[in-house]
DNA sequence: CATGAATGAGACTTCATTCAT
DNA sequence: TATGAATGAAGTCTCATTCAT
């Protein structure tokens, strides 16, 4: 009897487990194309293949599936630069932060745009908490630039600017792709091209930080 | 009596002259901070202080006021390398139009955040005609470069790159005000530190390019 | 100079009368084709040519045009039945009544609409004044037919249901000729065949009435 | 447990089939007092005691309530006339057609105005399904009556015109009856006063078929 | 006289959310 | 737990009418 119970437990569990996950990724595609107030719950249900009150049966409103994904979102950009260090190589930490990142814009270029979205439009619906997390994050790294710098193992360039440079360029071909589909002749950029704008970009910056970018 | 009367329609005019650009005015804010779909009609009119009806009998629709808000967008996003020739250095071309486009996402923050949200949405409200612009102009850039290049102005980079290297660099500070101000403790870039970024920014991209930026 | 008061006075009232009849005409089209709810002073002075405002001049409201088109429309049903008199021979008189209501189908199929519309939605936005002149009017060709029953110039038939059956049966086939379109493979009646349904509803109509249709 | 599961469904079904119908019944009568244009939402809704928006649940859009309204009317317009055979007695069978469609025009006046105006203002929103089944029936009916002539059964009259007869003189009573109301003192006809005019119809209209009503 | 400009009122429709089972 | 049903709130747009010249 308890068995069957946990059974039953367990198989609602990954019922709940599916559709949770079945919402998220349908909220992403759906708030991508459309932005917050664009995107309807009638439309995330039905590209997730649910009735739209078992929708809001798992996220109590529209707001709370926004920030359901906002959350998934961030999980996904956790890159090996979360763990440099001031003894790593800059080199070698800034070219694999600039491939991953532009890896991220590849795959997931939608996470990248409802990011993007929700900058521009002046990050009213990002949460304190995710706020605070961005700033620790991003001073730390600051903080290890510097010591790059100080070490003498790159020359010495805003950290600042040279994140933002980062950020800007490898997002751009996540949250531009329309406009480069348009400039190129209605072609998208393929993994190949990835490659090569990841060789560009690292060439370019890292030689203006005076590092050698290694392939 | 003809002066007054020229007077008197100069009057009408500048009166329809006056309110269209106060909704153009009104537009821009609101759909620069809420989207197309999220920006209302009726905040647009409180906004540019006239009725509701008002703002829809000079535009006609919602869709009406936006299309008018990207024409005026794209006029104000000339620049000296609309006019660049293959004659040109391109040390000066290419750090003055860096320039001229920091200035731009300095001054006119909130079109940028408009253009880059249609991108983002994938461009679907944006009209063949400007598209087929943006494509003509892109690609006589283009040529330009190509042209440096192969005269041995400068490094052989892609050109293609270059120019997106070029635009996510310098709107990224127009469109992500909100994140640099976030991460920068509250403080929202101020024109000198605008000067800093051109700097940055033409010493880090020219350099690749093989070229000695001027200051 | 008096004399050219006048004829620019002649001038204006002939533009006044000239405009006066071209709403009135654009505007039966309209309300006939649409309904009164369904007709905008828009479409009506588009129809006219003339600027809305300029409509809204000559008749206060839309309300006072369409009163002005009910007007108007009683001042083309005229026809000789309304000197009919006691002497007369009723298979002339009523087959000419007869003809003359489905010429008037014929011709003004649009007016005929108009006021159909008006009576199914309860005539409400019937005056006073015009019922009272349907009713005397109604009330006087009444009592002719008494007569020439009493005269026994006709058989005993209910004159009210008579007139209701010349009316019925002339004035559909101006105001269901949309049905009698469809139903007839799309071809509407030409003047031929009005004719012959003018012979088929005096022989109908009159035979039943105990007399001889002369054609 | 059974039962009672089967139990609220009917009860959940009934309400919806309730609704359905209170919504239909509210809009009849109101398009037909109204017109398309005329009637509002709000109306039908208030008429039928719900909130307009639930009204709007049920029929996605105002059109779709007319919609619902005419298929509704023509179930309504079964008559023993459809199943006519080239055996029956004309005599007996017009003269039901006749008093079937008096019966209808006294107790559906509003679905007849409603049908009537659709016809007036040019068909357009009748569905080309709905305008097909008209067109079939019609042509079967003609048949038979022509049939009923080539067997000598009654006099050789246009069927057509025969058909537009009856319908003419027989939906007048429903369209018309606020014109009737005016012209007879503001008295609306009775049932009797129905079955008056239904001997008289078929007097009129069956004898000049060569035919002799059987009351 | 004539008319472009302006606007209050109200219509249709969408949609997030709540209810009831 | 899951979901069809229901609805208040709000948004876009139309339109008759008035204003001002």
């Amino acid at each position: 009897m308890l068995v069957q119970q946990n059974v039953k437990k367990n198989v609602k569990g990954s019922v709940r487990q599916a559709n949770h996950g079945k919402i998220i990724k349908a909220a992403v595609t759906v708030f991508a194309n459309k932005g917050y107030q664009g995107a309807t719950v009638q439309e995330v249900a039905e590209q997730a293949g649910l009735p739209k009150a078992n929708v809001l049966y798992y996220f109590k409103s529209k707001q709370g599936i926004y920030e359901a994904v906002l959350s998934d979102i961030l999980s996904l950009w956790n890159s090996s630069f979360d763990h440099a260090t001031p003894e790593d190589e800059p080199a070698e930490a800034l070219s694999r932060y600039i491939r991953e990142k532009l890896e991220i814009s590849r795959t997931n270029p939608e996470a990248s745009k409802i990011f993007a979205m929700e900058m521009i439009k002046g990050a009213e619906q990002l949460s304190d908490e995710i706020k605070a997390g961005m700033v620790s994050w991003f001073d730390a790294r600051i903080a290890i630039i510097r010591q790059w710098i100080k070490q003498g193992k790159m020359a010495d360039v805003d950290p600042t600017m040279l994140m933002f440079q980062i950020w800007a360029t490898t997002q751009h071909y996540a949250d531009f792709s329309a406009q480069i589909t348009i400039l190129k002749d209605g072609k998208a950029l393929n993994k190949r091209g990835f490659q090569e704008v990841g060789d560009y970009l690292c060439q370019s910056i890292l030689s203006s930080c005076g590092l050698t970018p290694e392939k």
